[in-house]
DNA sequence: CTTCGTTCCTGTACGC
DNA sequence: TGCGTACAGGAACGAA
């Protein structure tokens, strides 16, 4: 499940292989991959041939490449099992090919693929950063389906103290507050669980109690895994092959609490328990993260 | 305005 | 063996 480290992982595989090229021909395999595309496939591809590929960005889980002409941006996310690959365009087709890419240059093609069709492509107009600090024009602009994202934590435009204050005024829980992408991008259900457990802070513990102290520890939490995630999976995207879903191998290594039901916590020996909250699992440690006597959902 | 439940999708794992 | 069911889950959307 692409979060952060992954995405990112991706956007250095697009910065390398497709940005700078001109766009020959755009096929769309199944029609849900553009179904945010106000106007459909056919606008879709027609927006896209003969069209110039700029600088690849990226806001949290969303990426983005900026067109030469029309003044939009290509807008991916990868959902849950969303891949962008590259490659020799004489390849067999994947099975869950949905958006396929070829170049003026006759060099590889992009093939957006994805299993579960929750990730889709489209392409958006450019809009002012509400969430940038002062910069250039250029880097302030963000598509529109990404003005609602807040920076991710290990961007200089995230706002510590401002996100301590949001959650303030909260009335939610902890957990439910880091996978609003609206508050702090980036974090998914996995990264989410880990930095609560390196926090020592229960998935249910209200955001209007939390101290500056808690907030801080979360925060370094959510640092601390994506950095190492992204160190994990920071060594592939210099193959011909831009890697996503968990490659990266630190899903097996380097995990504490996600997916280690009734294994020992690393830190005290305590089983970790999964709870059920929002239709997924919520994975601690009964001991580190005792839960909270008021838990907000 | 905020908060929260539902929904989309398909492959895999597992119990009976 | 085969069938039914739970599970994986990001985020848009609508309801309260």
């Amino acid at each position: 499940m692409p979060e952060l480290p992954e995405v990112e992982v991706v956007r250095r595989g697009l910065e390398r292989w497709v940005s700078g090229r001109t766009v020959a021909a755009a096929e769309v395999l199944h029609p849900r991959a553009v179904r945010r595309h106000v106007g459909g496939a056919a606008d879709f591809t027609a927006r896209l041939i003969g069209n110039t590929i700029g600088a690849a960005r990226r806001r949290g889980k969303y990426l983005w490449l900026p067109l030469a002409e029309g003044g939009g941006a290509i807008v991916a996310h990868l959902g849950m099992s969303g891949q962008l690959l590259v490659g020799d365009p004489a390849r067999a087709r994947q099975r869950h090919l949905r958006v396929r890419l070829t170049f003026t240059d006759g060099g590889h093609d992009l093939r957006f693929v994805d299993q579960r069709t929750f990730g889709h492509l489209m392409v958006a107009e450019l809009v002012p950063d509400a969430f940038g600090r002062a910069g250039k024009e250029a880097e302030a602009a963000v598509p529109a389906p990404v003005a609602h994202i807040a920076p991710d934590p290990l961007e200089p435009a995230f706002d510590d103290e401002a996100f301590y204050r949001a959650l303030r005024r909260r009335r939610t829980g902890i957990k439910r507050a880091l996978l609003d992408q609206s508050l702090i991008s980036g974090v998914g259900n996995i990264y989410a669980d880990e930095a609560l457990w390196r926090a020592r802070l229960h998935w249910a513990r209200a955001t209007e109690n939390l101290t500056r102290a808690e907030v801080s520890r979360v925060l370094e939490g959510v640092r601390e895994v994506m950095t190492a995630a992204l160190a994990a999976g920071g060594t592939s995207f210099d193959r011909l092959y831009v890697n996503v879903n968990g490659e990266s191998g630190y899903f097996e290594r380097s995990l504490e609490a996600y997916g280690r039901r009734g294994e020992p916590c690393t830190r005290c020996g305590t089983p970790i328990r999964r709870d059920v909250f929002m239709n997924r699992s919520s994975y601690s440690c009964p001991k580190c993260q005792p839960r909270p006597r008021r838990p907000r959902l």
